[in-house]
DNA sequence: TCTCCGTAGTTAGAAGCTCTAACTTGAGAA
DNA sequence: TTCTCAAGTTAGAGCTTCTAACTACGGAGA
């Protein structure tokens, strides 16, 4: 059988595909989703406008296809990042984790604002998303799962496990990558954790801290050892 | 001297203004910023398009005014809360501004999108609506400026203070909404609950929740109360 | 080697958008 | 009662997405 992505029409075909994601993209640098035109995007490559559609259905679909990049750009930072500090204590590796997720964030922050935003009239991100979103918060499962809720976050966790009863792909998704940790205790750690770093870095990325005179990464760092101190962390 | 505003005039201009940001907030609830046209509401009002530019400047005029108005309506709703548990403990009084946080959000999402987002290409926040987003997170102010930083707060309470000894407006913010408290504590806790109620709306508001089983009440509940813990609010 | 198919790219154009310019009309002010 | 000026109109430039119909060429098979 004849690899079907090496025949020269589809390598051709791949190799534009990528130049205009990459022209959108840098569109999208420059004005945020919205600035986002097909015809400009083309006409930067030497072609006219309708001959995009030959490549991507739609706007839309251009943008999905972005969004989609995005995540599993993310996701590849955060296992990285993991990786990097897989033998290290717990509370080092949930300091770790959310210092990657932000820089990479503010490396490419119009590329956060896509996964966070509405960057189209009535768009609707596709199903696939979820998917890509639980890759990139993985990690943080199986840090998190090595603590234990207390205080406030036992009614959290008692919410969680109704959660994990009620959706099978949900307890697949904290088995896979925290099987030892109690997975109730491993998803409230986790949902904690990814609305104060989204939190953060979403202020950051659309510059709402304008004018503010501190460091995020200072906020990061105090909001993760809370979390840690919280869920009991060793470290 | 005449009141100018009850100038037949003036008094019908001021009504087709309101009804015109009435209409563009219709549309921008039923499909974000970016589905804002202007002609439709023209249509919409039984006008033809140019006459909006008789009373907006242009389209990112209107979408200022409507930002304006979302910051004004936030920080209503956080005043009226604050008033209403003037009497609490400080921790109740804490959770109480989160909750109306996030209750006004979810009542008007596509507003607090509007707060969050990048509405147009290539728009930029006016320097007004910084003052505004100061009174919506003021009434906190008063209320961690109780508290006390402890752990890895202190480093954040610090940066609070260069912060503070280079920005008078920022002081003078402080001053005026917790001015019997340490300015950098309460300037530190605020930042802290502004960052983690953000995280936890705008995930709620922009669907991102979608399919997951917690509700985020819960989380919001658990956070405010592990800052109150942070900050040793009593209670 | 020659033929033919299909894909890439074209132009034309519909329908929409923002926004400007120039005009008309009618209500309030003097 | 007259005059002024704001409100609203039409016309149109220049942009957008996206469809339809056409051309031309590269690669696969006879």
């Amino acid at each position: 059988m004849t690899d079907k992505s090496s025949t020269p029409r589809q390598r051709y075909r791949d190799q534009v595909r990528g130049e205009i994601k990459a022209a959108a993209l840098e569109q999208i640098r420059a004005g945020g989703a919205p600035a986002l035109s097909l015809n400009a995007v083309a006409k930067g490559l030497g072609l006219t406008g309708p001959a995009l559609y030959k490549y991507f259905r739609n706007r839309d679909d251009l943008l999905t296809e972005l969004i989609c990049d995005g995540y599993d750009a993310a996701a590849v930072a955060m296992r990285a990042a993991a990786d990097r500090v897989a033998d290290a204590p717990p509370r080092e590796q949930l300091l770790a984790l959310g210092a990657a997720l932000r820089a990479w964030a503010i490396g490419v922050p119009h590329v956060y604002q896509l996964l966070a935003g509405t960057p189209s009239p009535g768009y609707q991100a596709p199903p696939e998303t979820t998917d890509r979103a639980r890759a990139v918060l993985g990690p943080l499962l199986g840090v998190l799962g090595q603590g234990d809720c207390r205080g406030a976050a036992l009614e959290l966790r008692a919410e969680m496990r109704f959660w994990l009863n009620d959706s099978p792909p949900v307890e697949e998704w904290v088995k896979a990558w925290a099987p030892d940790a109690d997975a109730a205790t491993a998803l409230a750690g986790t949902v904690t954790a990814w609305a104060r770093l989204h939190g953060i870095v979403s202020l950051e990325v659309q510059g709402l801290y304008g004018g503010m005179g501190h460091r995020p990464a200072t906020l990061l760092k105090s909001e993760m050892e809370t979390l840690a101190d919280a869920m009991g962390l060793p470290g």
